[in-house]
DNA sequence: CAGCATCCTATGCGATACTG
DNA sequence: CAGTATCGCATAGGATGCTG
């Protein structure tokens, strides 16, 4: 780690580099979390409607049990969905979006949207990249 | 890996899970390249005007010259930017957005935004959260 | 100036087994 | 059903030294 630098970061903040991941970062702060391989599809999913916690491992199959749990945790934390559990036996456990996960999702949707249309155009770039080189 | 499975993914695509990585869930495809440490960053820095090498190192001085060069050869393969070469004495290489970078940036940078204004009440979420825990 | 090659570490993630 | 606890690996990323 570097020393004590103060660099312009994301949308023109200041971030302290030598704690960078601490939180001094407010826009990295943020897309970490977001940015991890289940967090997305999650949101996606949470986005349509409430899921429990085995519907949502029968809806992506091939995430891990230890991931799906760990995700749903850090999206919790970071106040995008909320858990409710139900005291049945056994206990059923309902994941749902909240107010501020929806407002994260409203422009994050329109970056997958992107994706989605432009994944013909990116795998083009490629090709013609790996030719030339 | 799992077996050969198929799950609704980002954006109602289907994908093979078995093959997750390579290529053939369109949406995460173009996120896996865009979600590293570096490349948002870079995209930003570039979105503003271009930028020779080492002006990026000096802009961001708590970046290793490895990931430099590699995140800029990552959105340059995607099709995101431009390079450039000078045939100077010593030679000077100049990294330029393109319009694929620049539409890509639109989207993006409203998840910026987001992120910048949303931080204060994320982590406030986090203080709830880790002080119920 | 703008890289490439090498080594090394941190950690994100998967696999497996166990529990209230 | 909805988790927790361990272990192990693959890879993202940092540090350092060399080059056209």
């Amino acid at each position: 780690m570097n020393a004590n630098v103060r660099v312009p970061q994301f949308a023109g903040q200041e971030c302290d580099t030598s704690n960078w991941d601490a939180g001094n970062c407010p826009v990295r702060d943020v897309i970490n979390q977001i940015s991890g391989k289940w967090s997305t599809l999650l949101l996606q999913a949470l986005a349509q409607r409430p899921y429990r916690f085995g519907e949502l491992r029968r809806l992506v199959p091939d995430i891990s049990q230890r991931m799906l749990t760990q995700t749903l945790r850090e999206l919790q934390r970071d106040g995008y969905i909320d858990r409710e559990v139900f005291p049945t036996k056994p206990p059923s456990v309902e994941y749902r979006m909240t107010d501020l996960g929806r407002s994260l999702f409203l422009p994050l949707s329109q970056v997958l949207s992107w994706a989605e249309d432009n994944h013909g155009a990116i795998k083009a770039a490629r090709v013609r990249f790996d030719a030339s080189a």
